[in-house]
RNA sequence: GGGCGAUUAGCUCAGUGGGAGAGCACUACAUUCACACUGUAGGGGUCACUGGUUCAAUCCCAGUAUCGCCCA
């Protein structure tokens, strides 16, 4: 006997580790007659190790698990390769906080030191993101996880045995890169974050809103000078005229004008073309700049002239390169003004925000303030530290990500990659071909440090050796017996006999040069910085296969089958897989070989409300709040705990008591994911709803039960059982719905339409198996032991296991369960079971027909039996009207009594007076009803559904009587529409009659 | 400002150049022996708006409005 109903709680964990002990997750072993095709592969986009689970990742890893499940089980050799990001700033920065709050600061600590207690806390806290992806079911082969900063110096023992090559994979990579010419050293404009003082990248910026102020400076013409300043409207008409002494300026960030290099006006301004060419006096710091051309100022747009300051502004920095404008750095890595040639003693040490504070102080003391207006502007951020971003003017690594972006999208274009859909090939187009060099160094601790050593440079003309600049040469070598060797080869260009020290990379390297010089010693450095994590994370898939080494899993698995991941990530992460993929990965020709088939891009999960889920918003559901389940209480202290801003905290409980009075039953992983699934149209993003999950976990109890009764009747699997030998019209009739529905589902798995699948999946377990063939199958399953009793317990069972295999992939762990519980002793675990490959042959139909016309009849007579309020309890006869009795009515008496409360069947010549009747296939049927019909009703009711079935006929004879319709309209439609206007005419006729027989 | 996308039942969403769909919610009835996390029946939509293409538009095209996301 089976429980009541499933019990995630204890079976989720139970199956888990029985799959897991049971190598299941591993891919099979290889065959030789496997081709590419047999060969299944996904990389999990790896999770942050700082992370845990949230709603997107819970969506991304039920579709990955869904077609990993499913190729599984097609027989194909499978794998799902998991593993972590090292997050670089995210994981500093948890692991600084952490040692704050034990007093200990990582500027007094040496790098190993500072490295190892992040190691320390990975093996503690990291990670446990993982142990949640398993609480999903998610059946990853955990015993190949990966970790992006695998191997990396001061890693754990474990760490550096397994993983060896992710370290390796990165230098390699680097190198290579390098030596290709495709990495470079280069002073450019990058996101600073001033906090953490280091460049990021992009994706951690977050530009935000903000309420800020619209400066406008006279910036006034130098020796003097004056002009005719003209206005003029739309027509022409001259609105404003002055002689003026300055150019109006307008800005939101005062401080900066300290490093302006110029002013621009557009070419076609002709307010400003008397004076472009001239100089003005740049306030405060008594410069001279020249006013000068560009595209770029929009002449509608303040006063259409525009401050340039390369060195601060993404913008300005484009305008200056054109116009060969000097960029002055104004700021230092924390963000403080700097002593320089350019910079006024005073503000020297200010704060940025403090010298915007005095410097518009300073501009309005010497008159030159015009006025101050309130502006919403866009301010970067960066998504870490929460302070503001400085695009500043540094030493950095780049990436030639223009060289390499043409093959990636080269690979897009003709079809060895797809995305899906295929809308977002635009999205990545669009950005490939605006792509900007990619800022590859990091100025942080926890990462793979660059390969690269800085020392003097050799003077090519006196052969003398530059000490006083002790990082203008750099080699880039794999280890440090390899750059030794560079080195001893370019010094052999120098006078001198010189032997090397490489000393630490965090000790003073001038200093350490000024000391060695006088021992004809090179002091070589390492550079200290340390390379993005995208760098490693482009690697992926070929560096968790095994690259650098050639395994046996490179050779199976790459190019991976798909990768599964949500739109955000497209530049940052798909591009660079693609770049990198191409570059390193060659088949034998040496063309670049993809990193996936496919690209499957799916949804944002939002709140209810279409909302972004976000912590400051207070609306984060958490995936194992609803596997679990949760009080209100839990809830809204998980929700407003830790809050940026704790003012929202009562707002946000009012509203979480509000949404979720009850908080969350436990509706189990299976719920979720098949919420997800049934949701992750191909659309743009999904609205996460509770009662939608309510209701997919009581499809899991639906189909519990239908397997609870198939047991108490007796219906076991059949080893052997052959589907095609069904001779009942019933049984085939399931038979063949259960492969329409079983090649839909592969069907829609395979286009990545994975809402359709489960809806398909839903419709026949709920409707077709539980609410139609279940109650047809009772009088044959209750009645006397025989053949079609057998047949009809093994056919039930047979389509119960096919349902489990359908939906295993969706609900793994309650169709397991129910695997082993109602086929006890069977020799596999559905996890492994094979996938249905039957199809057309098993459908018959007759047979579907004939259940066709039972299940109208059937509905028919409940329908009207409902409308005329006829008590279930009430039993009565069916008359077919007319000359011979219908043979299916004997066959399916049994079937008609409970379902239709029909009590028995019989032929009538004529309609008897008080009975409901109803028409199936032109066929005219009574129930007679003395005493509980309103006759009165009855007509009404009959003459309405005339009146419906003429409507439709109306409007089927406007579309025939248009000749043009008829002349040019595909003749399967014009047949089609003569046929459905002759049957709504059948269907007329006969209820007509009914009416007036009723007199 | 530029780009992408959305607008279909009360809610959340599918869908198609030719008969408007699902889940949830709602209404009525039902305690009939798989299931009340149930069953049966039912109500409910000018498919955002305006034009155009077409024999035919919810679907294709253009524009408008509203909303969302990304970029500046």
């Amino acid at each position: 006997m089976l429980d009541k109903s499933f019990d995630p709680k204890e079976a989720e964990a139970r199956i888990y580790k029985m799959w897991e002990d049971s190598g299941a997750f591993k891919p099979r072993a290889a065959k030789p007659t496997d081709t590419k095709d047999d060969n299944y592969s996904i990389v999990i986009p790896p999770p942050n190790v700082t992370g845990s689970l949230h709603m997107g990742h819970a969506l991304n890893n039920t579709i990955m698990d869904i077609l990993i499940r499913f190729n599984r089980m097609k027989g194909k050799a499978v794998l799902w390769q998991p593993g972590m990001d090292h997050a670089g700033i995210a994981t500093q920065m948890v692991v600084e906080r952490k040692l704050a709050a034990e007093g200990k600061f990582r500027k007094n600590m040496s790098r190993e030191d500072f490295l190892n207690h992040v190691w320390d806390w990975k093996a503690e806290s990291g990670g446990m993101i993982e142990k949640q992806l398993r609480r999903l079911g998610s059946s990853c082969d955990w015993s190949r996880s990966k970790f992006t900063l695998g191997a990396a110096p001061h890693a754990d023992k474990a760490e550096v045995k397994n993983q060896k090559n992710m370290a390796d994979a990165v230098t390699k990579a680097f190198v290579e890169m390098y030596e290709a010419g495709l990495i470079y050293r280069d002073k450019r404009l990058v996101n600073w974050d001033p906090h953490f003082q280091t460049a990021i990248s992009d994706l951690e910026v977050e530009n935000i809103e903000k309420n800020g102020h619209f400066w406008h400076f006279k910036y006034p013409l130098a020796g003097g000078e004056t002009y005719t300043y003209v206005e003029k409207d739309e027509n022409g008409n001259v609105t404003l005229s002055e002689e003026r002494d300055y150019i109006s300026i307008a800005t939101t960030r005062p401080e900066t004008m300290l490093g302006d290099g110029a002013v621009a006006v557009h070419p076609d301004d002709e307010r400003y073309a008397p004076i472009v060419g001239k100089m003005v006096r740049l306030p405060l710091a008594d410069r001279l700049i020249p006013i000068i051309t560009d595209e770029y100022p929009d002449m509608d747009f303040g006063s259409g002239a525009v401050k340039i300051t390369g060195a601060h502004d993404f913008n300005d920095y484009e305008v200056a390169k054109r116009n060969d404008i000097p960029m002055y750095s104004l700021m230092g890595t924390r963000g403080e003004m700097i002593e320089s040639e350019i910079m006024p003693a005073k503000y020297v040490g200010m704060d940025r925000f403090a010298a915007r504070k005095a410097v518009v102080a300073d501009i309005d003391a010497e008159g030159l303030l015009i006025r101050v207006e309130d502006k919403k502007i866009m301010q970067p951020y960066g998504d870490r530290s929460g302070v503001v971003i400085e695009p500043m003017l540094t030493d950095q690594w780049f990436v030639d990500a223009e060289k390499m972006a043409e093959d990636a999208m080269a690979k897009v274009n003709d079809g060895s990659t797809k995305f899906v859909p295929e809308n977002w090939k635009k999205t990545y187009d669009h950005w490939m071909e605006n792509i900007q060099p990619w800022c590859v160094s990091r100025q942080l601790w926890w990462g793979h440090q660059i390969p690269a050593w800085y020392g003097p440079a050799v003077d090519p003309e006196t052969k003398e050796i530059d000490w006083e600049n002790p990082r203008a040469k750099y080699f880039v070598a794999d280890n440090e017996a390899n750059m030794l060797g560079e080195a001893a080869l370019y010094y052999s260009a120098a006078e001198n006999d010189l032997t090397f020290d490489v000393v630490e990379d965090d000790c003073d390297f001038s200093l350490v040069a000024q000391e060695r010089r006088f021992d004809n010693m090179v002091p070589l450095q390492r550079d200290a910085d340390v390379l993005d994590t995208w760098f490693s994370s482009g690697l992926w898939p070929f560096s968790t296969l095994g690259w650098p080494d050639s395994t046996e899993e490179l050779a199976r698995f790459y190019p991976t089958s798909v990768l599964v991941t949500a739109f955000d990530i497209i530049f940052f992460w798909v591009a660079r897989m693609m770049m990198q993929g191409l570059h390193f990965m060659k088949d034998e020709n040496g063309e670049g070989v993809v990193p996936f088939d496919d690209v499957y891009i799916h949804a944002l999960v939002l709140d209810e409300a279409g909302k972004k889920m976000s912590k400051s918003i207070g609306n984060t559901l958490d995936p194992l709040d609803l596997i679990d389940g949760v009080s209100a209480d839990t809830l809204v202290e998980k929700r407003t705990r830790g809050l940026k801003n704790p003012d929202k905290a009562p707002q946000i409980a009012k509203a979480t008591r509000k949404a979720y009075p009850d908080g969350f039953e436990p509706y189990g992983a299976d719920a979720l994911r098949f919420t997800l699934a049934s949701q992750a149209g191909q659309g743009r993003n999904i609205r996460l709803s509770v009662d939608r999950i309510a209701g997919y976990r009581n499809f899991g109890t639906k189909l519990w039960s239908a397997a609870s009764f198939g047991q108490m009747n007796g219906c076991t699997p059949v080893a052997g059982f052959d589907p095609s030998s069904a001779t009942l019209p019933v049984n085939k009739w399931i038979i063949s719905e259960t492969a329409k529905t079983a090649m839909e589902i592969s069907r829609c798995i395979d286009t990545y339409r994975f809402n359709d699948a489960a809806d398909a999946a839903y419709k026949f377990t709920w409707d077709t198996f539980c609410a139609w063939y279940l109650e047809l199958s009772k009088p044959l399953l209750s009645g006397e032991d025989g053949t079609d009793k057998d047949e009809t317990r093994a056919t039930f069972a047979w389509v119960l296991d096919q349902i489990l295999k359908l939906l295993h992939p969706f609900m793994p762990f309650i169709t397991e369960d129910l695997w082993a519980k109602i086929g006890k002793g069977r020799d596999t675990h559905l996890i492994t079971a094979q996938w249905p490959t039957y199809g057309e042959e098993l459908i018959d139909v007759d047979a579907v027909a004939e259940l066709e016309w039972l299940q109208t009849l059937i509905t028919n007579i409940r329908s009207v039996r409902a409308d005329m309020n006829i008590p279930p309890s009430k039993k009565a006869p069916l008359l077919l009207c007319g000359d011979t009795l219908d043979p299916r009515l004997e066959t399916y008496a049994p079937q008609l009594s409970p379902m239709a409360r029909v009590e028995h069947v019989e032929l009538a010549a004529a309609v008897p007076e008080n009975a409901l009747q109803t028409v199936v296939d032109g066929v005219q049927y009574a129930i007679p009803l003395a005493g509980l019909i309103d006759m009165d009703a009855e007509r009404k009711r009959l003459a309405k559904e005339i009146e419906k079935a003429q409507s439709e006929i109306e409007k089927i004879d406007r579309k025939l009587g248009n000749e043009a319709f008829v002349a040019k309209a595909p003749e399967k439609v014009v047949t089609l529409q003569k046929e459905r206007r002759a049957g709504y005419a059948a269907e007329v006729e006969t209820l007509q009659a009914a009416l007036d027989g009723l007199g």
